[in-house]
RNA sequence: GCAGGGGUUCCCGAGUGGCCAAAGGGAUCAGACUGUAAAUCUGACGCGAAAGCUUCGGUGGUUCGAAUCCACCCCCCUGCACCA
């Protein structure tokens, strides 16, 4: 068999991507041995986001590692929702839109671990397989029998929804961990899985179902959470200004999403490194050292951006989003040629067709439906700071009520093209009408 | 069902008849400084370019005037629901 790499929990260790473990330190001899680990991934988008993003790459290095992991999805679970530090019941998804919901997941998740590999070959599950025909009967008798309410009560994932004024909890949602912990132990009887992974929000899930494995079969398996990730000056992981930081390029284009990662603060970049790359620790800590000795910007965003834009959208992906990156940032956006202004087009920089006829619009709400912004608020706040270029010139509040001037055919760039930058970051691109 | 508490602008949360488009904080956006950082400072932050318009669970009412008072309804939370 494929050699097991018996460092895996030590790099991991190295990288900070361990959070809790069961087991007592008897998870290091388990792995000594091929084994069969498995994520779960419940669909509440029709995208995961890069929040998914560091249990996905673990399930990668595991399968680097020589075991074969087994990526949950869940079709089940989704129906459901997790309650694990909501501070909310949430409301409940159709079931046809959750199972159009797991096919893209799955897909999605595909792409990050090889099915191919002889020895260790990834599976992609989904928990409604085994749960859609349990009765009510069976499952309180077989599975239920088994919990503890007590104990479920005093669980920190759910006692802020349970002690807190003013929320609660409905029975469904509190039910949400049985389903966890069964598949758990579905997945032990299937497949001899022995390890689960997840964030470290998942921990009380997870030791569910290491409990329900050992009660219904004996079984001795093993939980491993994965930090949250967090930033250091405590806002949320993941979002920007223009929402969540999706996976699927049709919500977060690779342009976007390099973005996102080159404008890492330097607090996180390093940590950042370890979590989302396979860039090997040493490596991470030589880059971190160089930055240190340099005066000026580091390098580590850009390695950042790099590797995590090519591992989520290959190499076109990353290459587009360089593209439009150097365009934009740093060059002269004038000396585009045409071809070069189609393919930024191409590449995902956000870009739309002016109307024919001026009359009646403001520059404002031109910007406005081109999506650059929720409201003409910002907008005007932005022409009255310098902070509106077109084609690299100022445009100041004089010019919003003349927008057929500022977009004349005579200004375009190559006959045609406008490129418009609001703020330091935002830059979309117009055309004229034919 | 009964009793009590509550529903305010993206979030938290003040406001209990006019001075309220509604304190404060967070988030977000823009500017300065920078490195397409961080921190800091400044401005914006319901909609509208503006005049102005529309908001405080819903509907009706009282009033010159309501987020604030009244009525009914909806939703959420807590407790009770044999003994009570």
């Amino acid at each position: 068999m494929a050699g097991v790499d018996m460092a895996l929990l030590e790099d991991l260790s190295r990288r900070g991507l361990i959070n809790q473990a069961t087991g007592d330190g008897e998870l290091t001899q388990h792995l000594s041995e091929s084994r069969t680990l498995y994520c779960g991934f419940d669909p509440t988008a029709d995208s995961l986001h890069i929040g998914s993003l560091v249990p996905l790459l673990t399930l990668k290095r595991f399968q680097m590692a020589g075991h074969k992991p087994v990526a949950l999805v869940g079709g089940a679970t989704g129906l459901i929702g997790d309650p694990s530090f909501k501070a909310q019941e949430r409301s409940l998804n159709t079931p046809e839109v959750i199972a159009g919901w797991v096919d893209k997941l799955k897909n999605q998740v595909s792409r990050f671990i090889d099915f191919g590999c002889e020895e260790n070959a990834a599976i992609v599950v989904n928990n409604l397989d085994w749960t859609c025909d349990l009765n009510v009967l069976d499952f309180l008798r077989n599975v239920g029998k088994h919990f503890s309410v007590n104990n479920m009560v005093n669980k920190e994932s759910v006692k802020q929804r349970i002690q807190r004024e003013g929320e609660g909890i409905s029975f469904t949602e509190f039910s949400y961990l049985l389903l966890q912990a069964m598949d758990f132990s579905e997945l032990y009887q299937r497949y001899n899985c022995t390890l689960q992974i997840g964030g470290s929000d998942q921990w009380g899930n997870i030791t569910g179902g290491v409990d329900l494995a050992r009660r219904q079969y004996r079984g001795k398996v093993f939980g491993l959470t994965l930090p949250l990730v967090t930033k250091a000056d405590g806002s949320k992981f993941g979002k920007t200004e223009s929402g969540t930081i999706w996976l699927d390029a049709k919500r977060t284009s690779p342009y976007a999403f390099y973005q996102f990662w080159l404008n890492t603060v330097d607090a996180d970049v390093y940590k950042f490194l370890r979590y989302f790359t396979f860039l090997v620790v040493d490596e991470i800590d030589a880059i971190e050292d160089a930055d240190r000795q340099r005066d000026g910007r580091p390098e580590a965003q850009g390695i950042l951006a790099r590797e995590v834009t090519r591992l989520v959208h290959g190499e076109e992906g990353l290459a587009a989003a360089e593209r439009i990156s150097r365009a934009l940032f740093s060059g002269d956006i004038t000396d585009l040629s045409a071809a070069d202004l189609e393919q930024l087009r191409l590449d995902g920089l956000p870009s739309s067709t002016l109307p024919k006829d001026f009359s009646g619009q403001s520059l404002i709400n031109l910007l406005v439906d081109a999506g650059m912004a929720p409201s003409g608020k910002p907008v005007k706040d932005a022409l009255g700071r310098s902070a509106v270029l077109i084609n690299g010139e100022v445009k100041g509040m004089d010019s919003n009520a003349t927008p057929a001037a500022v977009f004349s055919a005579d200004k375009a760039l190559s006959d045609n093209y406008f490129i418009v930058r609001l703020g330091k970051k935002k830059y979309h691109l117009f055309t004229l009408a034919d």
